[in-house]
DNA sequence: TACCGATCCATAACACTGTCTTCAATCAGA
DNA sequence: TCTGATTGAAGACAGTGTTATGGATCGGTA
């Protein structure tokens, strides 16, 4: 029949290790079809029968990221102590945001014009985040923690996202020793969620949080 | 001497308002010279005259978004009640955000590739966020708040910026009530930092902020 | 063995982008 | 009226993602 097939399945993983390549050393400008294809020996056309075109490769790359992540977020392993489990989580997440922070940027910036993640891939995308959800029910069931059905997950999601993005945007005073100060509002986001001694009225704490 | 001037003060206000119209109505990608100078009716050299270049002139957004972000938080008048008013901080964070999102996007997200905030830029966009400086200062002299050197006012944007981030992600489940999550995130964040009344040993706070 | 036809994919075209150069249009002063 | 400096629109250039085309390649058939 035809001639053989190159755009094979060794041709589609070659492609998407090159484009991580690119994207983590010379960011998202560096990242061009026709570069990625010359790169690895082939055609643009390979990208389009391997994946769709650009936004369905870089949809690849997301998914991707996201799995590195939860790989790091696992590799934590829960000690007991889910206020200090908390934190632990904070930093190894911070830790996987530095050690590639183009692929990280494809999670959340808008990296490529035209990229939405679909809904299969916002699925994978939180399933990363499945320890988070563990230490909280954990820490929550044993009653140190007090969240209010879900809230207490996507406020320590949105601090550490928030502040890694600042980090990796240079928003971030230069002279800052970023990984001190991360683990302090890490603790102290963790305290404004740990329940007091009932016996202390605290005025600050919103009546809606005490119980 | 030469024809008259009509790139002047005028056209680049018309540029500005122009750009940040196609940023807010149709997103980066519509951002384009070409398309732009068309609908102010004039070149693409006018945005070369007046600004140096696309990056350039999404400098000037820039400084646009942070100076009506700033506007907005200067507007939330202090109560008295530094807890308070740092929550409603927040909230009128996500309010300024959520009324521009693709402007807040150029203030983090690298929506045009190759620009990079200069120094006098961050400067500014740093002044936006003086009425939080000044909240947690009133708070800490107040002895509300338990700051140890500018760690509390990172940790606050942080939290506020990264959840507002992933609101406008759409990594937040669809059903979820945002408002009412967020402000309760800002609560738990808030009550993290305030000082506990010192005859608790609350072993959950780390040692070095029980003082 | 020679041919044929189905299949694959590199090449090239298309429409776009930001950027830079060219040069005709313009108007004050001589 | 002529000159000459200056302005800015038009076009060139190199790049992008995407798509249409047609030559190259092989198995089955005559």
């Amino acid at each position: 029949m035809p001639r053989p097939k190159t755009h094979d399945l060794a041709l589609r993983v070659r492609l998407l290790d090159r484009a991580g390549e690119l994207l983590s050393g010379e960011g998202a400008a560096a990242l061009s079809l026709r570069r990625l294809a010359a790169d690895v020996g082939t055609s643009t056309t390979a990208v389009y029968s391997l994946f769709g075109g650009k936004p369905a490769l870089v949809r690849e790359l997301y998914v991707e990221a996201f799995q590195r992540l939860g790989k790091r977020l696992r590799a934590v392993v829960p000690t007991g102590d889910p206020a200090d489990d908390l934190v632990r989580l904070g930093i190894a997440y911070r830790d996987s945001a530095l050690a590639d922070p183009h692929l990280y940027s494809v999670m959340f910036g808008a990296t490529v014009p035209g990229f939405e993640p679909d809904d299969t891939a916002t699925a994978q995308s939180r399933a990363a985040l499945a320890p988070l959800l563990d230490v909280i029910r954990a820490g929550t069931e044993s009653g140190v923690f007090t969240d209010a059905g879900g809230t207490m997950a996507m406020a320590c999601w949105g601090l550490v996202h928030g502040l890694v993005s600042l980090e990796l945007c240079g928003n971030l005073p230069p002279d800052l020793d970023v990984a001190t100060t991360y683990e302090h509002a890490l603790r102290a986001n963790t305290a404004g969620w740990t329940r007091r001694q009932s016996t202390v009225v605290d005025q600050v704490v919103p009546a809606d949080r005490v119980d």
